[in-house]
DNA sequence: AAGACGACTTGATCTAGATCAAGTTTGAAT
DNA sequence: ATTCAAACTTGATCTAGATCAAGTCGTCTT
């Protein structure tokens, strides 16, 4: 794993960016921003550079000052209970706001690492909040996606509790295809940038089980997967499985 | 259970009502306002009449307008999936907010209840990030609000994944604990205003094991119980297996 | 190309907690 | 006071998934 300040200083910023020219401009913050009050958010927006799969973005405990938008690539947020056992309490795809639990408690509160190959925006969270006061659509878009987070989270948590593995797995395929097609990439056709093992620990269950239950799924011919490339073949099953229609 | 219509017949407004007199001022949103700024955010708050346990504030699915701090008593919010499984998403208790899940989907993704005798304040959604606008210091309380109550999402998440159910339920009376503090109330003897029932589907157990375990930990002289009032007689052995650091 | 370390799979066994099935207590309503 | 239904407890049994233990495969390094 690469260091903290390794990481940090090989976050420098590109030297030009430009909200309304990025893909996600209509997921992420910009969402409903008038074209000319976009300028003062680009002006904002630090970018990143280019990170790769195990470089750190920050550590659960370090100072809050700043919230992060993904721009490409996966993250994932892994928190270390007061037990001293790491669970992974997100995955981060693009469009997705990082760091906001952090806003409470002045310190973030999850470490958070790239998957795969990505790209940041950093955002200092005082401006942006400054900002903000300014500009009610940023105001208002700032807490829906906040919103749309403890969403996430509580349903997470109830689809977690109670459930069969098999239940929590589909689940969790089915809304892995729903934030894909959302940001405009096929429903039915990814690649898993995480592994089995932070799978398992997404959803409380381990590693031998996702494997097993994958398995059991592809022959039902309710996925088709090769190593991380899943393909969801029977879209039908997979959302009944869900549903509790099917054991 | 009383219907929705007459929950909010029930919920007519008191006439005089200030912020500044309540004792949950500095919990709740006006955290940090300027005196002199207190009178406009009291101008959109609109106090409920006394509601009594079981007494419905909205149901999952209904349109997202307003939302609610709780003023005294407590509420307990649980949704159903889409499996037809119901959970307890969340207990709420004096100076928290109520229906934030809701902005981002536009309508109310859980049902709120009463669990005993309650009173909330009610704040129209769209007047309050209004106000927002022209008081920086409340639009930073609503957003300090919000991300804690994604932090706990997200740390009952890690917490009820993988751990066991003693370890489960020792990390909900600890939690429970805390949050009583914090509002002035006795950390070590308060009454469960929830039902085991609802204890066990928010942790994602049966009501059999919640009794078994409650038993158990009170032949271990770690609490007290007697029906829903408990007294935490051993703090020290209650941290000890949140800390997994006790069987 | 060889080596080596993770990541993943597969199988055998074990157990925490679910489920099923009665009881018992409690508190609200008559 | 009595009744009743819901809440809670207790016990016996069962099972999904954890755990333990080898494997195999993939991919990065040299």
């Amino acid at each position: 794993m690469i260091s903290l300040s390794q990481a940090q200083t090989s976050m420098q910023s590109h030297d030009s960016h430009s909200c309304s020219k990025c893909s996600m401009s209509q997921i992420c913050l910009p969402l409903g921003i008038e074209k000319n009050d976009l300028e003062k958010l680009e002006q904002l927006v630090q970018p990143s550079a280019t990170l790769h799969a195990n470089d750190v973005v920050f550590r659960q405990g370090d100072v809050f000052s700043k919230v992060y938008a993904v721009k490409s690539g996966t993250f994932k947020s892994t928190r270390v209970d007061e037990g001293g056992n790491e669970h992974v309490v997100a995955f981060h795809l693009p469009g997705e706001l990082i760091g906001l639990d952090g806003i409470y408690p002045d310190e973030y509160t999850s470490s958070t690492t790239a998957l795969d190959t990505a790209v940041l925006c950093e955002l200092n969270y005082e401006n942006l909040t400054e900002l903000c006061g300014s500009l009610p659509a940023l105001q208002k878009q700032l807490l829906r996606l906040l919103s749309r987070d403890l969403y996430e989270s509580n349903v997470t948590n109830a689809s977690m509790a109670d459930q069969t593995a098999r239940r929590k797995l589909a689940g969790f395929l089915h809304n892995l295809s729903s934030r894909y097609q959302f940001r405009g990439y096929s429903a039915d056709s990814f690649t898993l940038a995480m592994s089995r093992q932070d799978i398992a620990s997404h959803l409380g269950m381990t590693p031998e089980t996702v494997s097993r239950i994958l398995k059991s799924f592809k022959q039902e011919a309710i996925i088709n997967i090769e190593n991380r490339h899943i393909v969801l073949a029977d879209r039908a099953k997979l959302d009944a499985i869900v549903a509790c229609e099917l054991a």
